[in-house]
This record gives C-alpha cells, sequence and structure tokens, in this order.
DNA sequence: TCTACAATCGAATCCAGTTTCGAATCGCCC
DNA sequence: GGGCGATTCGAAACTGGATTCGATTGTAGA
C-alpha cells in the first residue's frame, strides 16, 4: 500500500489549513507532524514531500494567514470611506476572520516565538538561509499588516475625526484585543463572530470619538 | 562536587521568576529543564529536588503569576473609588504588572494550552489527580481575575458612570489589549510602562463614558 | 563530634518525535 | 501497456530532552 487514489491525494494547500488548526489546539511544539499528518489522512512521513521540515510548514502557515488577512484589510482601506468607517470596517472584517477561522487567528498570535527562534537550528546552511530570509519578510508582513490599522488611525486624528491618542499604543491595544479573541470565541456561544465584531468596533469607535 | 554552599543556594521562588523568564523567551515547549536550571546556576536533575516535573514547575509559575496580579488588583477593587477610578486604577495597576515583569505577563498569555492538555500525558495517577485539580484551580483563579474587571464594569454601567457596553465582551478586550502589552512591549523603549497604562487608561474610559 | 536531612551533581536510562530512505502505487501520456 | 514523475507509506536511524539514580557534601541540631 502506497499512494492513495486520487479521492485522497491533498495539496499543500489542504495541509496547510489543517495544520493551521492541528496548531491552535496544541501550540507548535506540542503538535507532532503525525498530528498534523492525521488531520489529513496522511502519515508524518508523506508531509516531507509538501514540506522540507516541520519549521517551513509552519512557516507557511503562518505566511497563507496574514496573506489572507492582509487581503480582506486592504479593501477596506483602500476604499474612499471615512477614516472612521474604515476603522469600523477593518475591525469588523479583522474579528471576523479570527472568530470564522481560530485557526489562523490564534496561530498568527501564539506561534511566532517559535518561529523568530533560529538560534538553536542547526544550521544546515542553505535552508538556514531560506528560513530567515522568508521568516523575516513574515514579520515585515506582520508590520505591514500592523500598519494598515495604525495609518487610519492617524489620518482620522489628522483628519479631526479622532481624538488625538497615541496611534501606535491604541493599535497596539486594537489587535491585542483581536487576538485574544482567538483565544476565546468558541463558535456557538453567547455572540456570533459578527456581533463580538459590532460590540468591538462600537467600544473603538467611542474611545477615539471626539 | 555536589552542593554548593549556602551563597548559592536558590529556593522555589527563585526558580520559579527565573523559569518564567525563560519560559517568556522561549515558549514552554522549547524551554528544557537545563536552559531554566541554567538561569538560577543549577543542572537540570537539580530541579526535581523543587518540583515533581516540568508540568508542575510551569502550573507553579502560572500560580505565582496570577496570585501576584491578583492580590495588586484587589487591593483596588476594594477601595471606595469610583467605578470609573477603580477601572483606571485597575488597568493602571495591571498594564504596569505586566510591563515589570513582562515574563510573568507572557506566561500567562502564552503557556496556557501546555497546561491545558492534560490529555496525551500519561495518567501517573496520583500525578495526574493533583494536576489536574491544581490546574483547575488555577483556571478558577483566572476566571476570578477577570470577574474583577468585569464587575467594575457592570457595576459602573449600573450606576451610569459607564455607558450600557457589553460588559463580557469589553472585559475581555480590555485583557486581550493588556496580554498583548507582554508581548510587544520592551523596558527601554519609547514609552515606559507607566506611560503605556496612561494610553491606555485614557482609550478605555473614553470607550466608556456615556 | 555524629547523625539525619536537604540540596546538588554527573551519568545513565528512556522515549517520543523528527527526518531519512527505499519501495510501492497511481494516473497519465506517448 | 510501458515508462515516468508525483505521492504515499512503513520502517529505521537519530536526536534531544525529561526523568531517574546513586553518590557527595554542606548544615543544623543532638
Amino acid at each position: 500500500m502506497a499512494r492513495k487514489p486520487a479521492d485522497q491525494t491533498v495539496d499543500r494547500e489542504d495541509i496547510l489549513w489543517a495544520a493551521a488548526e492541528v496548531l491552535h489546539r496544541n501550540g507548535y511544539e506540542a503538535t507532532t507532524m503525525k498530528d498534523i499528518a492525521a488531520q489529513v489522512n496522511l502519515t508524518a512521513a508523506s508531509l516531507y514531500h509538501h514540506f522540507r521540515n516541520k519549521d517551513f510548514l509552519l512557516l507557511n502557515v503562518l505566511e497563507v494567514g496574514i496573506d489572507y488577512t492582509i487581503a480582506k484589510l486592504e479593501a477596506v482601506a483602500a476604499s474612499d470611506l471615512s477614516n472612521a468607517d474604515k476603522l469600523a470596517g477593518m475591525i469588523r472584517s479583522h474579528v471576523v476572520s479570527v472568530t470564522g477561522n481560530v485557526a489562523v487567528g490564534a496561530a498568527m498570535v501564539f506561534e511566532i516565538r517559535a518561529v523568530l527562534n533560529v538560534s538553536g537550528k542547526d544550521g544546515d546552511d542553505s535552508f538556514l538561509a531560506e528560513f530567515v530570509a522568508r521568516r523575516d519578510g513574515f514579520f515585515a508582513r506582520r508590520d505591514y499588516f500592523e500598519s494598515l490599522f495604525r495609518n487610519v488611525l492617524l489620518a482620522g486624528i489628522e483628519a479631526g475625526e479622532f481624538r488625538a491618542v497615541d496611534a501606535d499604543i491604541v493599535t497596539k491595544a486594537i489587535l491585542g484585543a483581536h487576538n485574544w479573541v482567538g483565544v476565546w470565541f468558541r463558535a456557538g456561544g453567547r455572540l456570533s463572530g459578527e456581533e463580538v465584531a459590532d460590540v468591538l468596533v462600537d467600544a473603538w469607535l467611542a474611545a477615539l470619538r471626539r
């Protein structure tokens, strides 16, 4: 027995999303390749056909996660709404993403340190180099992601729509609140993702209202 | 060479705080007993004289962390300030704790899942039972901690000091923002812990102001 | 001083998890 | 209807890290 027929074959994407889910449940180190493989009905060994190793797999998960989130955010950020409406839309969009796919959201929050730690990973030279490059690219994406929010805040303050708060800190506060949603939110709870988003939009807008 | 003289001997407390720091740097799974031991100039083996195993060690870290935080918070919560002032004091107190000891704050945020996962840990029966009991105790403390904030919100709304927001969600948003501070805050940055706290107090009070 | 205990350590054991390898299948195209 | 690359698998090699053990040595008190 070796390869399963077509109705079984999975591709990178499938593995990535499945991995995100497992990672969310267990955390990076606590998640074994076997766990991830099981999620898509493969064996651990098979995973190595799709990814160089565990680190790259995680990095991939983070990459698709951040790209997915940024794409949704950019749509709103690029619109010609007022800054208040933009912020509202972005908060809603982000919170809904997080609640809709807890896996991605929480992976973003929790697994960073694991990726961060290049130290300790025995240098397979070429691997290491590519890993570091991609990891730094990921961090850059994260910064960009954060800047989307910060810029709206800044623009809103500039335009007199918002109070003159410390945009840097408030941005991080907003994102912190969202990230945390990924930790406690459970589908089927008292509120839907949209409803949670509404509460947060209301709160932040009130916090910024002049 | 065996035991070092008195000038070397450390006690549980020392190990706990040192462990919190290492844990913050590396995350639970990525932190080895050796790492923790090194932080207090011991060998991994010596740690087992103080703690049953790695899980209990982590649990201990979380316990002292939450107790420390709760103690500071209760002082404010029990005062007879207005709810707005109480909330301000509590936010300040919590944020300053987190920035003052990033280790505790971040350990609180990140390591929970590791502790959570009882499943998988081979049942050493008695160990397992005590572990679960203490773990549940910890979670109860966490809930209590959260309730301190929520109750002030609720009381403030009741008293007409605050807008009628969804106290549950807003509480979690506040705590999420604080937890996140533990992740990004670095001593020596643009703002001190107190200054960050001030920004957040201002924001949340504005968000709740009628 | 002698004894019992607390605190350490180095070495050894054990084990789970990653990664590698060679073989087996499948689907497809010539 | 044979060849070829893409996939997958089981088994085995390796590794790092948790935990155990027995020995050693300060310390405190009888």
